[in-house]
Formats: structure tokens, sequence, C-alpha cells
DNA sequence: GACAAAATTAAACAAACGTTTAATTTAAAC
DNA sequence: GTTTAAATTAAACGTTTGTTTAATTTTGTC
């Protein structure tokens, strides 16, 4: 699907709008007046509403870069590929958080008939992928044996959406003073003490 | 606050309805016709449907035991305390897996000017436990110092949830076949498994 | 059984919702 | 400059929303 800057505009801006106000608290008009348009425009461009959330979700998946999937064939050892599978897993999450908002409310809501089955296949890959490095870390035999190798992008994913929407109690306790800040500790000391997690349940 | 059986019903029913469709996505007609009992009956009884969101939040908060703050004065080794806080702490969070949903969204969302004050006192107090126990177990050398007691609580919950709300993509990975045979899960394979996470990160 | 208070009801309320219409403006093509 | 299609608008559409009203039923008390 090719989208003018208009609709782009409206993609980005209801994205926002829906991770913070939920899709059924954000309405057609909260929407049209922060992109500065008339509501009809919405209708006009994707339909409905539920079709824009539809479109929000296939901009993004698509838009999802192949750098982890690249990881596979690069020549580190394991330990440096777990290492960089959790760094670009968390960078990841952080760039698209709201996205990962929506998506989390609408995969427990169930309500709207919205598609997540190409969110899922990356999911799914990405799992494929971090069995392949724990497999080639116990042939080399600095892993061990885990039966739970699933619960680890739940770590990740879920201990940093846990940390991020509560970040005002996190801002108290890192003294963090504003985005910026926040998003260096997300970057640096969170990053590694998450990869520490990580290897401590691999590494014999 | 005292409430007659019709009042905690309409309680359990929209705590219910909120963490399956959200706030927003919850008419009080749909509340009404769950409840079976008339539209009128919701204002009559709470004032609004933001009252009633707030009766649930103190209803619930009330009524969390304090069993995990009995912890501390227990006399057991801080390894063993450690493992009776994930597993005390899971088994809340499974019993009230509804309620953090909501609590989870409107902490997000900010929209509807909700108090969870007596909520963040209760981890801010179960956060001050753990690093009690952490203390004490540096001080008996079998943990060491980490910089982050922070982010156990953060992983428990994260993780949690993250398992929860993609219970169809773990139904399948784990070969489960019902909410019962879930429930085992968490209970048993999901428990230790996070309690390893957390002692991996704690055990010298 | 009469009375007062509480519980319950159907109906109505105004406001907000997503969407559509029909008219107007803008842009592009010749 | 005229023509045609696309973009944009204000207004209206029918629903649904949360809440209130006023009437009715139920309940408890003497």
């Amino acid at each position: 699907m090719e989208y003018n800057s208009k609709q782009i505009e409206i993609l980005n801006i209801s994205l926002k709008l829906f991770a913070e106000k939920g899709f059924d608290g954000t309405s057609i008009r909260d929407i049209a007046k922060a992109a500065d348009i008339n509501v009809a425009m919405i209708s006009y461009y994707f339909g409905s509403k539920e079709k824009l959330l539809e479109a929000i979700v296939i901009n993004r998946v698509s838009g999802f870069s192949m750098i982890l999937e690249n990881l596979q064939t690069e020549e580190i050892s394991p330990v440096e590929k777990i290492k960089k599978f959790v760094a670009l897993y968390i960078t990841r999450l952080f760039q698209n958080k709201d996205f990962y908002q929506i998506v989390h409310f609408e995969i427990v809501n169930q309500k709207r008939a919205c598609d997540f089955s190409a969110f899922s296949e990356i999911k799914k890959k990405n799992l494929l992928l971090l069995e392949n490095i724990i497999a080639e870390g116990q042939k080399a035999n600095v892993f061990k044996s885990i039966s739970n190798p699933h619960l680890i992008p739940a770590i990740i994913i879920g201990t940093f959406s846990q940390v991020y929407n509560n970040k005002k109690f996190y801002y108290e306790l890192l003294n963090l003073k504003n985005e910026k800040e926040f998003e260096n500790y997300i970057a640096n000391d969170f990053k590694e003490e998450i990869t520490n997690v990580v290897l401590g349940m691999l590494i014999k």
C-alpha cells in the first residue's frame, strides 16, 4: 500500500493516540483534531476506524527490519549472539513501544477482528532463531540444556513493558529527569541487566 | 464500604468485562445485561461508571492479603524467603489477573482520574520487603550485591502478563488443553522457572 | 394491613459516537 | 481557460453512550 504524507501523518498520530488512550478511548474527532484534518478524511482514506487500525498494523509490521533475522549468519560466538539478540530486541521494543502497546491490548481484547498473523509470524521466527543460537551454544558446550527458551522473549518483552508502563515509578526510583535520560537507562543499564539475566539462564 | 450481594456481583462482573474489553469498550448496558439488572442500578449503587471503576480498585486492593508482608518475620533462610516471595507473588498475580489487566491499562492510560496510590503503596512495600531479604542474604554471604532489585518484581509481573496475554500461543507451544492445565503450568513449571531466574540473579 | 423507605423499572435525556452525504475547493491534464 | 478527477469541507445521519427522571414494585416496621 502506498500512502501520501497526509495519510502517513494520520497513521502516526492515531498510533500515538491509540497507544495513549486506547482504541475505544480515541474518537475519530480526536484524531482529526490532532492531525488537523476533517473527520470525513479518515473514512475517505481508510474506510473506517477499524480499517485504520488494520492499516497501522500492516504498516508497522512490514516496517520491521530484518536485522534480527540476519543475526543467524553472523560469525560470532553464541554468547555474543545472545547479547546482540537481546540488544536488538530491546531496541526494537523501544522504537515501537506505542505499537506494542496497541498490539498488547488488542490481543488481550479480542473485540476487534484484527489480523495479527504477520506479527505472530515474526514472533515465531524470533523464537526459532533464539532456539538455534541456544543449540549452537550447547554444541560448543557453553550453554546448558534448558526447557524453556520461549520464556526468554517473554522476559524481555514483559520486563520492558512493565518498566516502561511504570515510567513514573522508575523516574523517581532511578532519579531520571526526562525522556532522554529514560532512553539512556533502557539503552544501557536495563539492556545490560536483562542480558545478564538471559545469559544467567543459559551459561553453564 | 459495605456492599450487598447484588453490588458485589456488579463489581465482579464489571471487573471481568473491563479486563476483557477495556473500560471504554464496555458499556453500562453490557454490564447491566451480564449482571441481569437494570441500567439505572449502576448509577443508583455507585454513582457513575467511573466511580464503579474506583469502587473496583478499592475493593480489590483492600482485599490483598498480608501474607507477603508477613514473610519478613518467618524464620527461614534468605533463599527460602525468595522462593516463597516469588511463589506468593505469582499466586497473587494469577488470582487477580483481571484486576492487574485493568490497572495496567489505566496506569498507562491516564485518561481517568483513578487513584492507584493504595496500589502503589503495596508495590513499594513489596519492593522494600524484597530489598530486606536480599540484604539478609548478602549478610549471610549467599547473595551477591546487585544494583537492580526493582527489576525483580518487573520481571515477575512482566513475564507473567506476557505469558498470560499470549495464552493462545502458549497453549499451542506447551500442548495445554484447557484453563486448568494452564493454571497447573503457571503454578508449577512457570513458577519454578521464574524462581530460578530470580535466584540466578542473586546467588553467588 | 397501612405506612415509609428502599429497590427496581421503563422511558427519556442530551451528548458523543462512527459514518455518509452532497456541496465546494483544489489540482492536474489537455 | 476549460474540463475532469481528487481532495476537502460542513452538515446531517442514525446509533450508542452515560445518566436522570418519574413511576412502580418490593421490603421492612409498627
